[in-house]
Parts: structure tokens; C-alpha cells; sequence
DNA sequence: CTCGGGATTGAG
DNA sequence: TCAATCCCGAGC
């Protein structure tokens, strides 16, 4: 696993629907290279925050210091701090000036991983991400993301978690999970909506 | 400058 | 069911 440079998502995969990159990251592995250790998880839960409208979307006000990134080139992190304590991945999709990204809930532990991996602030911990990521660029290493080594997942999807704020947006279908993966993030187990 | 709140988590 | 914890961003 360490011995060959994995291969890996280049920026084109990025520049596509945020959709579509949600869906298709299913199954990718994202590698850290950090410390000495390579750390490698199976993405298998996604959601998508796409363009000026969406009220779930860190962007759908406008361009501010933080969620600046997400209207950048994509293929790259935005990590921010979440409840003052939590760091939450994401990866920038679409062209510049659109804002959007796609946030990565869950891993499948693969390697160098020794602690849960299930929920957007637990794998950033077990990953080693924090806001020292935020902006880098994730088609190379240390921080990158690379194809699928198995066949496609069936994929299924529901609302987004934790977005009751966003009104009409909140029941949008753009969470996407490997179907019947025992690794996906499973908070307040299948809340209302 | 002040202040309300969050793309969460773990404890009680 | 709720506190932790702090940066962000809206509003004055």
C-alpha cells in the first residue's frame, strides 16, 4: 500500500455536477500521507452543497473568508471548524466562481486508522485533517483521493443531515451512501424529517 | 464590536 | 436530552 504512489482523482473528476462527484466518490479511497503513515479510508457517504441557491450551502448568502474556497478551482479541501470543535472535509467540485463541494460523513476504515471513522467530525480526527488542510490541494499527495479498486457500489441516498434550518432545501435528496454499509454514519439513527 | 448559532459528538 | 466550545458572519 506505501511501497506505490496509489493512483488518483484528477482535477477533471472535480470540475463535474456536484451530484455526480457525491455519488462517484462512493467507494474512492482517501490517503493521508502524514507522519510516516499512510492512512487510507473507503468513501462511503457524501453530500452534496451545490451553487448560490441551496440554503443548506455555506455559499448560498455569498463569498466570505471562510467559505471562499468553495468558489475556487475544484479539486480542492475546504475544512472548517464546526460547534467549536469539530472539522468537517470537503471537496471542491465545479468550476470557479461556482460554489460548491461535496462533504465527506463516513469512511470505511482501510489503513493506519485505529479510531471510528463514521460521521464528518470523527473521520477527520481518525484521518489527521484539520483546518491547517483547508484550500490544499487534493489531487496530489499528501491529501488525495484515489479511484475505486472494486466494481461500482449500489449507491443509496436520503435528506442531508443536520440542515432542518435550510427550509425546502432541507429535504433535498443529495446525501448519498453505499447501500447497506455498515460504516455509514448513522446519527440519531434515521432521524425525522 | 457584539452576539447568536452551527454540514457534531459523546456523556448522562 | 443536552452541554461543550469557538469561529464565523450578520447586524448595529
Amino acid at each position: 500500500m506505501n511501497k506505490h504512489r496509489m493512483h488518483r482523482l484528477r482535477r477533471d473528476f472535480y470540475d463535474r455536477s456536484t451530484l455526480a462527484v457525491a455519488k462517484d466518490l462512493l467507494g474512492c479511497l482517501l490517503v493521508h500521507e502524514v507522519a510516516g503513515k499512510t492512512l487510507v479510508g473507503r468513501i462511503v457517504e457524501t453530500e452534496a452543497y451545490d451553487g448560490f441557491d441551496d440554503r443548506a450551502s455555506h455559499a448560498s448568502r455569498r463569498k466570505t473568508p471562510r467559505n471562499e474556497v468553495m468558489f475556487q478551482e475544484p479539486g480542492h479541501a475546504y475544512v472548517y471548524l464546526i460547534y467549536g470543535m469539530h472539522h468537517c472535509l470537503n471537496f471542491v467540485t465545479r468550476e470557479k466562481d461556482y460554489p460548491a463541494a461535496v462533504l465527506i460523513r463516513a469512511l470505511e476504515p482501510v489503513a493506519g486508522i485505529d479510531v471510528s471513522t463514521q460521521g464528518p467530525g470523527r473521520l477527520t480526527r481518525a484521518m489527521g485533517i484539520d483546518r491547517s488542510h483547508d484550500r490544499v490541494d487534493i489531487t496530489r499527495p499528501p491529501l488525495y483521493v484515489a479511484p475505486r479498486d472494486m466494481g461500482e457500489p449500489l449507491i443509496d441516498c436520503s435528506a442531508r443531515i443536520g440542515v432542518a434550518y435550510a427550509g425546502e432545501w432541507a429535504s433535498a435528496l443529495r446525501r448519498f451512501f453505499v447501500k447497506d454499509c455498515s460504516w455509514v454514519s448513522a446519527p440519531r439513527s434515521s432521524r425525522r424529517q
